[in-house]
DNA sequence: AGTATTTTGGTACTTTAGTATGACTTCAAA
DNA sequence: TTTGAAGTCATACTAAAGTACCAAAATACT
């Protein structure tokens, strides 16, 4: 973020710069004018497509948009929900048992419910239903 | 597509008469020479950040792009990849078995090689793992 | 207070998944 | 031609996942 603020600065000023010389070099008749405009023009373009792709970045990497209308409608329950996140992450029955504290018998009852709800066999094919909602 | 390139012609049609203009007034001394560079750098800087836009929507949306240097890297062979693909389409290793035409002792093989290479304990471990080297 | 839902957990069981090991085949490269 | 990687398959085993059924709490809602 610090590297962020630098770069811009140094880019304002840079091109603040180049401005000056455009203009003074314009006036003075050493430059043709078209050829500054041009120069001005191509620099810009840079800049503007530079900039976008910084900030675009966030925005569509971010993009993880989850269905929540689509998980009430399967009627998963917020606890159900939290095992589907365990599975996805790749975790073991166990493993989920211990990060929420509670016993393996309790996980495979969310599990076993998760499957019937999102009509999946497995719970490798429960992951790629969900993805497909679009709800992990 | 065909909307594309005819937004993109206008626009470069617009952006030839500005320059004409602009070069025009200067020399005319209609215009204050800094106005119109400051004119011309606004209008690439904003065409430049829609271009970029438009073309990294499509790039962006498209990122499922596959590190299949990473596939080599990890030593995965094409039928392992195979199987990982089936394994995230949900698939059980006797269903996968039948897609390929192979027995379910071999499926058991493979599974296990991708487990030690992907580093994983699961199948559904070895997906998140995959997910994340983006080689699925 | 009473009802419905959610959450929790157990037992007993079946099915899948995964490990370890060995063997045979194919095919390309040294 | 031998060497090695890739692919195939089997047996025997352990571990994990999943089903069925039940039951008691804790919450939420009326």
């Amino acid at each position: 973020m610090k590297k962020t603020i630098l770069v811009f600065s140094l880019l304002i000023l840079a091109l603040i710069l180049l401005f000056q010389i455009s203009s003074y070099s314009i006036n003075s008749g050493n430059l043709k004018t078209e050829f500054v405009i041009a120069i001005i023009a191509i620099i810009f373009f840079i800049v503007g497509i530079y900039i976008n792709k910084k900030s675009l970045h966030k925005t569509v990497v971010d993009s993880k948009v989850i269905n929540h209308q689509k998980i009430s409608e399967l009627e998963i329950t917020p606890r159900e929900y939290e095992v589907l996140q365990s599975i996805s992450e790749g975790l073991s029955n166990k493993e989920i048992a211990d990060k929420l504290f509670l016993s393996e018998s309790t996980i495979k009852t969310h599990v076993s419910n998760l499957l019937v709800k999102l009509n999946a066999k497995r719970r490798t094919q429960a992951l790629q239903i969900a993805k497909e909602y679009q709800i992990i």
